[in-house]
DNA sequence: AATATAACCGGCGATATTGCCTGTTTTTTG
DNA sequence: CAAAAAACAGGCAATATCGCCGGTTATATT
């Protein structure tokens, strides 16, 4: 089921393996591009991510970042695409080793627990940067929402589908991701005022409101 | 109690009204331009936050701007204070209205609901910006995080004092409050994605778990 | 092996932003 | 009324970022 999802996702151009050397060498010159592009927006948000940065964390010149990515928009589509993906790939690979992990226990605690845990990755800091930075930025605004409402469909359409025993009411498993969703990202803007004990304190809140959904 | 609330969060300078021309005239340019400031952090976030931008939307010379502020992060500081102050002031005005107008119906859902709205107001939308990009920008977090603990502490202590009705459980207070500011936080970011529809149910959902904290 | 293609390097001009400086007008003070 | 102080205007150098270009090396094609 995973892998439905993530082919929904997968970036362009990232579908056929490469088999010549320079396909590959230039394929993994892009993608350090883009781990060091994501890297400047969690140190420095969208205004930190320069061309100069890029190349000087990837160890490039910027001659070589033209070749790759003409110009500062390419490359922050390429990151967007990247970000998306790699966030539902890491949070189902986390969620699924947990569910094999755990023999018993409530299925919405495990899936809220890895939820949060995704929110605190590298990749989700570089995706609320988008998110945020698109609010007020056109031209980002113009790659980054299509993308986001993608991810958001596909990832309700395969919620549905994964989970069959509540198909029934489906309406308040979206309801109850949405809520976590929400709180999740709220708790983490607000961490650095709140502090790990209200957090956890929301945290254990929000379990109980969302087990409780469903059993009613 | 809100003469209190808002004397703790009044700006510096700004408690004894001036007497001379100059200095009135003084202050009125500098709120203009503190104004001018937030207009240009809702249109272009933190990144658009720029001096030639202030200098044009207020009217005046970037050699006025210089007088006044002598530099960007000065302006930003003065914009710090004045965003938390008039956060607190126009939710007090709100809710406080509200609260006089309607003559019964449950306190818990008319804070909410002026929370709601308080954070769809331009001055909220300012104090976003800075708080997201005080997280990534060394220089801004400075100066934006105190600034921030202290509107957090006036805040719970101000709860406090103002539901005396509920002051033996006010730790199921607080964490009610958390989990409404988290959420409604979350929502505003991803209005975008869900759309109304959505945020209305979880604002729904959102309002009967409140109420049902402070009754259990 | 020779030519073509792709990856990569370093530098240039254009643009934008910041801080500071000098000069002018208006208000306050002695 | 003259001098001092404050509000305001406009310009200049320093810095940073972006897009682009010519040239160089490594790889692929025939």
């Amino acid at each position: 089921m995973q892998k439905r999802m993530l082919a929904a996702m997968l970036p362009v151009g990232q579908s056929d393996q490469p088999v010549r050397w320079q396909q590959q060498k230039s394929a993994q010159t892009r993608l350090r591009m883009i781990i060091a592009a994501m890297d400047c927006l969690v140190a420095g948000g969208y205004g930190g991510l320069t061309t100069q940065q890029v190349a000087e964390r990837t160890g490039i010149s910027r001659g070589a970042m033209h070749h790759h990515f003409p110009t500062r928009l390419e490359l922050v589509t390429a990151v967007i695409d990247h970000v998306f993906y790699e966030r539902m790939r890491l949070f189902l690979e986390d969620y699924l080793s947990e569910l094999g992990r755990s023999t018993e226990g409530e299925l919405v605690e495990i899936a809220t627990a890895a939820h949060w845990r995704s929110v605190q990755t590298r990749e989700y800091a570089a995706y609320l940067e988008l998110a945020v930075a698109a609010r007020t930025d056109p031209e980002l605004q113009q790659f980054f929402e299509p993308v986001a409402r993608r991810y958001d469909e596909v990832w309700i359409s395969e919620m549905i589908e994964s989970f069959p025993q509540w198909q029934a009411q489906w309406e308040t498993m979206k309801l109850a991701n949405d809520l976590a969703m929400v709180a999740h990202m709220g708790l983490l803007l607000n961490r650095p005022v709140m502090g790990e004990d209200r957090i956890d304190r929301v945290n254990a809140l929000l379990s109980r409101v969302l087990r409780g959904l469903y059993q009613s």
